[in-house]
DNA sequence: GTGCGCCCCTAGGGAGGGGCGCACAAACTCCCTC
């Protein structure tokens, strides 16, 4: 990598080109970082101006700035911004249903004229677009909604997983890696996954004191789905009813519907079209409640959200905070409830249960070990796996680190298809058992009886002492038992003899939870922990 | 893990039960037709 440590003014640069009258806690930061040349990650929360931190430091750094951006249509949105500012900074989107778009970006970085091109992970795929990124050099690679790395790379979208070599192939230029929601273990995935060097990490606040939050527990789906259709009837301004699937979300808009509530259900089986036209009569206030999948949200920056319930609880903590976070961006208070039932899980645990099987491992590490293909079309016609199946197989077989590439596919040195099964299997299974206790982690808050907002900051890694006096437990004067013991500091590393090592997240009662590195979250009895000296002290 | 739809079964026929299999979230791109 090159030096590229550059000295600006960076607020006077924010005056001058993006007409700001001041940056926000974290914005300088994290352009300063980027600007003396380092790796930089930046959590921070929706609505203090990220995509104005890679504006910032690309203008700063002339050249062209590659970012890459996980929506079609948040490309669009991005693209229409960047194009407000002043002149002299050209912007082009590079996909599929754009060939304008297309010529210009090729155009932009044949010539290194400065300016911004949009792309999708998919785009880096096509040996030609690489190339054209290899010769240009760009001077910034900006990956927006970062946390899709890891959220997204490992099954749904595994082209996510090549932007590390992507960026290798463009000489390594400074990433600035882009979240408003990550949670410790996502942030190091985010690291590791883009071979980030010793990065700068800069971490806004979680903290949202506006969210009023609450959770209410059912035993059966009929009294739940009846408490959450007479809740949305009563709710008063805009708001988002999160649902686990398709059929959920229609059903429910339509009973609203019914009802007299102007509600639209959202998800990714409708067309494109049809998914704009309910986010922008929901954003013009025709709409006032969606009913939506977990597809809706990624771009919808709408400030009088009043409120957002959950019909099902989401897989994962850190997806449960960005879909909660859409709520009471103008700093107003938002009601945040959760209509929780805990067989409900079973759901996010078929989810998290769902990956790569042996079988085709066995495929692909065969085929791999035979015939040593070149690329994917190869290895899918060699092993007899769809291409989808055998990237998901391939990215375990890497991160096992038995399975290289260089111009072929071939396993590691002293390793044959049966060992590289093996351990392939292994990585498989401690990332079940990371998305499963994520989903254990969801149940957790759910029946946890003290203070919420306390619990949720603690699980990013930010200290906060309750009570907050406006989450449904506080205002009913319950609180969590007392730690019984609290053997090892909160924060501290530990090791287990089955789990590996971890660190110590919070104690409860007579519970500690531990977030290993291997296999995610756990909650243990501390007593036990202690008696049969299963856990040490790292240190 | 759960719920739903389908099929079969019963043996006046119709309704309902039981068993089984399957679907269940997230997006890009490419290719085709009109």
């Amino acid at each position: 990598m090159d030096d590229v440590r550059v000295s600006v003014d960076v607020a006077g640069l924010a005056r001058e080109r993006l007409a700001f009258d001041s940056l926000r806690p974290g914005q300088e930061e994290s352009v300063r970082a980027v600007l003396e040349g380092k790796d930089t990650l930046a959590v921070l929360a929706t609505g203090t101006g990220k995509t104005a931190i890679y504006q910032l430091a690309g203008l700063a750094l002339g050249g062209v700035t590659v970012v890459v951006s996980p929506l079609v249509a948040l490309q669009r949105d991005q693209l229409r911004a960047l194009s407000e500012h002043p002149a002299g900074v050209e912007v082009a989107e590079l996909n599929a249903s754009d060939s304008a778009g297309r010529r210009m970006a090729h155009d932009m970085l044949s010539n290194d004229r400065p300016g911004f091109v949009l792309l999708s992970p998919e785009q880096l795929t096509h040996p030609d677009v690489l190339d054209l990124l290899a010769a240009s050099r760009p001077r910034l690679v900006a990956v927006d909604e970062a946390h899709l790395v890891s959220e997204w790379g490992q099954d749904f979208r595994p082209d996510y997983l090549r932007l590390s070599a992507a960026i290798r192939a463009m000489q390594r230029p400074p990433v600035l890696a882009l979240t408003a929601t990550a949670a410790p273990p996502v942030r190091k995935e985010i690291i590791h996954r883009l071979e980030m060097r010793d990065p700068a990490v800069v971490v806004g606040g979680f903290d949202r004191p506006n969210l009023n939050l609450a959770v209410f527990t059912f035993a059966d789906d009929e009294t739940k789905n009846r408490r959450l259709l007479s809740h949305v009837r009563s709710s008063r301004g805009p708001g988002i009813v999160y649902v686990a699937t398709h059929r959920h979300a229609e059903d429910l808009a339509h009973e609203l519907a019914i009802a007299g509530v102007p509600a639209q259900a959202y998800h990714a089986g409708l067309s494109a079209k049809q998914r704009r036209e309910v986010q922008d009569s929901f954003l013009a206030d025709h709409c006032r409640v969606v009913v939506a999948t977990i597809a809706f949200g990624m771009g919808i920056d709408k400030p009088g959200i009043r409120w957002v319930s959950h019909a099902e609880a989401p897989g994962s903590i850190d997806a449960y905070y960005q879909e909660i976070g859409r709520a009471g961006r103008d700093g107003e208070p938002a009601d945040i409830e959760l209509f929780y039932r805990h067989a409900n899980l079973g759901l996010n645990r078929f989810f998290a249960s769902g990956g790569v099987t042996d079988a085709d491992l066995l495929a692909v590490a065969t085929a791999i070990d035979e015939h040593r293909p070149a690329d994917i079309p190869e290895l899918a016609a060699a092993s007899g796996l769809s291409p989808a199946r055998v990237e998901r197989a391939l990215g375990r077989l890497t991160d096992a680190r038995v399975v290289a590439i260089s111009h072929r596919f071939h396993l590691a040195a002293h390793v044959d298809v049966d060992r590289a099964v093996a351990a392939a299997s292994a990585v498989e299974h401690d990332r079940r058992e990371a998305a499963r206790s994520r989903v254990e982690m969801m149940a957790a808050y759910a029946e946890y009886g003290g203070c919420r907002r306390e619990w949720l900051l603690s699980y990013f890694g930010e200290q906060y002492d309750g009570p907050c006096g406006n989450c449904d437990n506080d205002l009913a004067g319950r609180t969590a038992a007392p730690a019984d013991d609290q053997p090892f500091p909160v924060g501290s590393r530990v090791t287990h003899p089955t789990f590996g090592p971890g660190q110590v997240e919070h104690y409860t009662g007579n519970a500690m939870t531990v977030l290993f590195d291997r296999v995610g979250y756990k909650e243990l009895r501390t007593a036990f922990m202690i008696h049969n000296h299963l856990l040490k002290s790292e240190s």
